[in-house]
DNA sequence: TATTGACATTAGAGCAACTCTAAGATGTAG
DNA sequence: CTACATCTTAGAGTTGCTCTAATGTCAATA
């Protein structure tokens, strides 16, 4: 008998409030109201008296978003990126170039943030041997 | 007879323009003026016209002001940091636990980034399957 | 039962750091 | 002398939150 890999569904019972996913998630509860009044995330269900509540399957997406926003895409793209992915199968090569392309972003932001790292470590090394008396505190390119 | 080191002095005399310092600093003429404006670049001198001519004395502060940007401290810290630069030397210890305290965060920050371009990347293989037809587009958290 | 407190909701104001527009001044080239 | 390229300013617009104010819901306590 054939083995079949059941596909790994994530649970959709509602059972996180707004409060709950800004501590998991590590962001203000603000913010998940605003992505989810922006459309971000998608199918949020409420309770009778209209509270938010998110499931397993909310969550993920709000990793989705998170990720694509700490590498400093857009709402609106993200946006266009969620939708996509809604709209199934014929968008992956749209998807991809997204991914694609911010990978490529990122990269570059973290090259230049390493190369300011030096220039502030620079900076720590002026001040380090000011604060030891060995230096003078005159005008240079390190402060 | 003792040699005396001469101290290094950057050149005052205005040679740039807005767009040559944007140009130079590889960033808008819009916040070149807006740095100006905000007061992070001190003693910037006009022509008879009023137009902004910079020298490499006010290119060096451009330099400190993009550092310390680009490891997204405030506009107002630093104002702060150049005003405390200006004070003379009682300000050192100041001045050094800016530096000191900025570092730490640029060093969270980049930790951050790195565990994202890992997230980023696994999308990246995630597409890179689908799009050779070795897997189908089903929920899963690489999306 | 009434009220208090702890939460939630919304619309919309506020904020930081640009980013751009509009209106006007200046300087150079044809 | 005119055209246009570029500078100036004040102020409006944008993004992505962040917060406030007014209101609603609900459980627990006086």
């Amino acid at each position: 008998m054939k083995k079949i890999k059941k596909e790994t569904q994530l649970d959709k019972t509602p059972k996180y409030t707004v409060k709950d996913v800004a501590k998991i998630m590590n962001i203000s509860a603000y913010t998940v109201r605003y992505y989810d009044n922006e459309g971000l995330i998608p199918f949020v269900s409420r309770t009778q008296s209209n509270v938010r509540m998110f499931s397993d399957y909310d969550l993920s997406w709000f990793k989705t978003v998170h990720c694509l926003r700490a590498t400093d895409l857009s709402i609106n793209d993200i946006k266009n990126y969620i939708n996509l992915c809604l709209k199934g199968n014929k968008t992956i090569p749209q998807r991809a170039k997204i991914i694609f392309d911010q990978e490529k972003i990122l990269k570059e932001n973290l090259k230049e943030l390493q190369k300011q790292m030096k220039v502030l470590q620079m900076k720590k090394k002026y001040y380090t041997d000011l604060l030891k008396n060995k230096t003078k505190d005159v005008w240079n390119p390190y402060k």
